[in-house]
DNA sequence: AAATTAAAAGAGTTTAATATCTTTTAATGG
DNA sequence: CCATTAAAAGATATTAAACTCTTTTAATTT
């Protein structure tokens, strides 16, 4: 469904807000860790996200990445297309570049309600929503 | 969603179907140029299907690939699953091995619902339904 | 100001997906 | 049964994704 550069992504901004109550920071090894990704990688990733401001960072000794309240509003969707690009809101399924609402291949249709469901679902939630499940103790990120 | 090969894959069934009224037989080049498909590559993954009994084949002159009235029965799901494996069924959407029904990761049941009705559609549509499609002369296989 | 810390940036490697090419096998027609 | 045709099989090449390592930059602490 996404690449796994993207599962990294969506995993560490789930970490890092997770553990940024209070403005606190986390460096690139305990998100590596807490996520069970290659740290190199996920610093990459991290990279990439910072740049495009959907988390904080800072340099130095007790430095690293953290989100404040109004980074808790971005949505799965926002990730999805920092990461993967917007491949999923405009590509044919059967990757025709001629398939349109006027010109639709035959799955055209059935997929449109599919990726309608999709997108719909990962503009409407947030890291914020995902990060109070977390605290609610009935879900997990944590893989062992 | 799904790889190339799966794209390649669907389209070929698709276009195999359409081709084979009356038992007539498609060669590879046709199939390849009828989907813009690369031809060897195509003929790899026709291979495949032809393998899990998905397509007919002959060998020899006159030979090529064709469906008869059972393979139309063939949903996509059949394809997504002899191409890119059952890993829409399975596979967590974090990568998680660990996240199940009761140790569901954070985004577990938001996509629980998207991707059931992936599946139910895709376990829904067969190659048969989409022959109609194109038949009717509103949807398009072609890319130009 | 110097030493230290940690992210940013850049460069490189590995692996898997995609794509191509060649040889073999099996069917058909002459 | 020989020549031809076309898929099957196998081997190879290319590209992009995934992953690693090293150097640089910018903070902080002492």
């Amino acid at each position: 469904m996404f690449s796994k550069s993207c599962e990294y992504a969506i995993k560490a901004m789930i970490f890092i807000a997770q553990k940024s109550k209070d403005e606190a920071r986390v460096g690139i090894k305990e998100i590596a860790k807490g996520t069970d990704s290659p740290e190199h990688f996920v610093a990459k990733i991290m990279q990439d996200l910072s740049r495009r401001k959907l988390v904080h960072s800072v340099k130095g000794p007790n430095g690293g990445f953290y989100m404040d309240h109004f980074d808790l509003k971005t949505s799965l969707a926002d990730i999805v297309k920092a990461i993967d690009g917007d491949s999923i809101y405009k590509d044919c399924v059967l990757g025709l570049k001629a398939c349109s609402e006027k010109n639709p291949c035959p799955v055209h249709n059935e997929f449109k309600e599919i990726k309608k469901n999709l997108i719909m679902m990962i503009e409407d939630n947030t890291i914020g929503d995902f990060n109070e499940k977390l605290d609610s103790g009935k879900f997990f990120l944590r893989n062992k």
